[in-house]
DNA sequence: CTTCGTTCCTGTACGC
DNA sequence: TGCGTACAGGAACGAA
């Protein structure tokens, strides 16, 4: 499941091997790839042949490809199960083939794969950005689709103190407040687990009550992970292949809570819990990260 | 305005 | 063996 270090990985793979590039032919194979896309994918594709791709951007989760002409951006979404792969335009289509662009210098052809068909493509508008902190107009432009999400953690633009205040404002727990991407991005089920366990704070925890301490210990967490993730995950950008999915080896090594239940707890032995929260699961140290007596779902 | 439940999708795992 | 069901889950959307 992509989450932000490994949309990062991918965003570095368009940068290298799809930037400065321009779309010969663009082709549609399943209609639930584009559905965001206003005027369906024959306008899709009628807004990128011809087209030439900048520089790769990313925010949270989200991708875009800004284009010389028309003012917009291709913008991407992996969701749970999307890939986007580049390699021979010859080579066989995979099974689960959505959309595929092929350039105009005959090289690699970009494809997007999805099974879950969770994630989509679009083309969109640039607007101002509303999390932008003084810079280049160019820079603080970012897609429509795109303008609601916070800046990620890793971002100078993210405000540790703003969000802070943000979650005292908040009347919920801190596990849904991270997994709202309109106060920090790129943060997904198993890295808000990962987080928690480190900031040893039970998923439940009202925001409203949270000191400053125990929000730089959850910012510290989120950081710690995703930094080793990236660092894991990112040595595949170098090959011929745009790495998404998990495949950084990272989940088997280094996850200390999530998928664990049952299992000992690294810090403290006692077993990992699971609950069942928001239709999902929450792992959790029963010891190190006590239930709230007001929890908060 | 905020908060929260539902929905989309398909492959895999597992119990009976 | 085969069938039914739970599970994986990002985020848009609509309801309260």
């Amino acid at each position: 499941m992509p989450e932000l270090p490994e949309v990062e990985v991918v965003r570095r793979g368009l940068e290298r091997w799809v930037s400065g590039r321009t779309v010969a032919a663009a082709e549609v194979l399943h209609p639930r790839a584009v559905r965001r896309h206003v005027g369906g994918a024959a306008d899709f594709t009628a807004r990128l042949i011809g087209n030439t791709i900048g520089a790769a951007r990313r925010r949270g989760k989200y991708l875009w490809l800004p284009l010389a002409e028309g003012g917009g951006a291709i913008v991407a979404h992996l969701g749970m199960s999307g890939q986007l792969l580049v390699g021979d335009p010859a080579r066989a289509r995979q099974r689960h083939l959505r959309v595929r662009l092929t350039f105009t210098d005959g090289g690699h052809d970009l494809r997007f794969v999805d099974q879950r068909t969770f994630g989509h493509l679009m083309v969109a508008e640039l607007v101002p950005d509303a999390f932008g902190r003084a810079g280049k107009e160019a820079e603080a432009a970012v897609p429509a689709p795109v303008a609601h999400i916070a800046p990620d953690p890793l971002e100078p633009a993210f405000d540790d103190e703003a969000f802070y205040r943000a979650l005292r404002r908040r009347r919920t727990g801190i596990k849904r407040a991270l997994l709202d991407q309109s106060l920090i991005s790129g943060v997904g089920n198993i890295y808000a687990d990962e987080a928690l366990w480190r900031a040893r704070l039970h998923w439940a925890r009202a925001t409203e009550n949270l000191t400053r301490a125990e929000v730089s210990r959850v910012l510290e967490g989120v950081r710690e992970v995703m930094t080793a993730a990236l660092a894991a995950g990112g040595t595949s950008f170098d090959r011929l292949y745009v790495n998404v999915n998990g495949e950084s080896g990272y989940f088997e090594r280094s996850l200390e809570a999530y998928g664990r239940r049952g299992e000992p707890c690294t810090r403290c032995g006692t077993p990992i819990r699971r609950d069942v929260f928001m239709n999902r699961s929450s792992y959790s140290c029963p010891k190190c990260q006590p239930r709230p007596r007001r929890p908060r779902l």
